[in-house]
DNA sequence: CCCTGTCTCGCGGTTTTCGGACATGACGGC
DNA sequence: GCCGTCATGTCCGAAAACCGCGAGACAGGG
């Protein structure tokens, strides 16, 4: 009902090891969203949320943007940290979201971690909520978020996608390392 | 909270014989808010509802809106039947909207008349709340609206106002035909 | 009788309010 | 250890309140 003039916004589509994925860009090159593929409507919605209506036209996003992509799931855990993106949200959102690319990659941080790290200790609950409502998946690493006992608790585009992320990104380390556990 | 991008009008102040009025216009020109001074609150209410965030920049209204608003106020009655305006608000309140500047100078209808006109005949009540929801005052015409049996019931800039607007509207066409009632 | 003023009640869109549901975790009782 | 409890931010749906009305009923006065 709103009348606030829709936004348009570019629509890729890559392939990657665990489906095709959807990544969205603006005329500036950040990236907007970014989503798995059979969660297109969960990512529309999200979008829709934040910015009213809004067109996706399809389209290239910038070579930087898709190089750093294809290099992550290459291998270079690291690739997706210059990438630029920006959001909508709250307040708190933003603040969560910007709090979770300080995660380095291989490693994963509690609920609870992160609420401190934004300086609400108590409202771990919220920032599960925050992270489930994250529109740029992978990039902004919610998947490196888990339950303070170590178990996955839940993600977006799955938890089999999640398992498959943490464990790329911990091999990725490991090469450095010599180690990591497998399950 | 939103974080939808804010709109930016210009903001322009016109002396009128009932007191300073506020004249809000987008880029193209058109007409986005009409109120008075002693208003400025409720209308920025109404505009922040419909649009989100805005930021009024004082400034000039184009000449042409500015020329015919003087000569409305100057005794040229239909002067404003020409301004073009823009609006938000639901799809009911824009047709009631659209309603009353079919209303010609000089004239008033009921509320029932003017549901009627829309098609809903029963939402009369509705049709008084729309009404009131009106931006932009005096250029689209909700002061000749009156209750049934002829009271004023009510107008946003107060009674005095739409007394006095419609005595000004009356005493136009009175010119020609001669005749009408002070009170 | 007729006219008028007051009161009651139904009408319908919009806004506000309220109560849940959640990708958790710390704590106190058993 | 297991279970209930509570804090916390946001979205969503449902319900209620709000009114710039108007028709009809009724009581008084001319």
């Amino acid at each position: 009902m709103k009348k606030t003039q829709p936004e348009t916004f570019t629509l890729d589509r890559l392939a990657s090891p665990v489906g095709e994925v959807l990544l969205v860009t603006d005329a500036e090159g950040a990236v907007r969203a970014f989503d798995f593929v059979d969660y297109e409507a969960r990512m529309r919605k999200l979008l829709t949320r934040h910015y009213g209506e809004v067109v996706l036209t399809p389209g290239r996003a910038p070579e930087t943007v898709r190089a750093a992509i294809g290099a992550y799931f290459g291998g270079d855990a690291t690739a997706l940290d210059t990438v630029v993106v920006k959001t909508g949200g709250t307040d708190f959102q933003r603040s969560v979201w910007a709090a979770l690319r300080t995660i380095p990659a291989g490693e994963t941080w509690s609920y609870g971690q992160l609420a401190g790290a934004i300086g609400k200790p108590s409202a771990v609950r919220a920032v599960g909520l925050a992270n489930g409502a994250n529109p740029v998946g992978v990039i902004v690493p919610c998947h490196r978020v888990v339950g303070a006992n170590g178990t996955l608790t839940g993600y977006a585009g799955g938890l089999e996608r999640k398992r498959w992320l943490l464990a790329h990104e911990k091999a990725e380390a490991g090469t450095e390392q010599g180690a990591f556990a497998l399950d």
